[in-house]
DNA sequence: CGGGATCCATTCCGATACTG
DNA sequence: CAGTATCGGAATGGATCCCG
């Protein structure tokens, strides 16, 4: 089984998923909680590159030239606080940094790209869209 | 095939994305573009519910109460512009206004729910993961 | 009922300069 | 090399009032 397949489900076997939104506890909301943060500017892309391999923080840089050097120490940050990726510190002169994913990383990154792939396969339509919806409007 | 195991992947399944991060046009980045928006603070919880059934603009305030008028109205607006749901008048007194999921829309449920149940899924491991690195801190 | 318009606080993010 | 610190603009989101 390629899981590709899945972006390509019938209807039937789209998961259901029913929770009782009237009763959602918005402060503590896992949905909001852990997607806030995947949707951030810079961590899918960052997620991309370490599920791939492990990366130094200038190589990180290099493959990713219009991040800020502040957006990118603060996204590896927030990614290891919530655990999908781990940072080293090699202690040589002058000191090298490796990022790589944990085992919740990879957790994650099988279902968030699956997520990305819909993205790239249905971004002429979904810009399609948005152009009919702004015609729309004269 | 419950399209759920696609969450227990064997890393060997796991889908390989392979971008070229080198060559990335990134004020034309498909990934961004669609992932920023569904990111938004709303956006997952309206697909939810419009996953499920049809609903008017009173029911959806209702259904998610500490969304404002403001924001109900705009991720709504948002998500009809990318072509995931479709809204439909009925010309009554007062006017009652329907929205309903398009077939794109439901085709970018199937891997969304897929992402959603996982954070449902690992909300704990990861917050456990930040009381970790928090601690760590001092 | 289903919005639109306006104002305001907060957050996000980029640019720049500096450091062990 | 791999960050930290500070500033300021842009975007996000909430509260309130108004309208057909």
């Amino acid at each position: 089984m390629s899981a590709r397949t899945v972006v390509n489900l019938r209807p039937q076997d789209v998961p259901i998923r029913t929770p009782d939104l009237s009763n959602l506890d918005f402060s503590n909301c896992p949905v909001r909680d852990l997607i806030s943060q995947i949707g951030g500017k810079w961590s899918t892309l960052l997620l991309e590159a370490l599920a791939q391999q492990p990366y130094r923080f200038g190589e990180l840089r290099r493959l990713v030239p219009d991040i800020s050097q502040r957006m990118l120490t603060q996204t590896l940050r927030d990614l290891q606080r919530d655990g999908y990726i781990a940072r080293e510190v090699f202690p040589t002169k002058p000191p090298s940094v490796e990022y790589r994913m944990t085992d919740l990383g990879r957790s994650l990154y099988g279902p968030l790209a699956q997520l990305l792939n819909w993205a790239e396969d249905n971004h002429e339509a979904v810009r399609a869209a948005r152009a009919r919806f702004d015609q729309s409007l004269g």
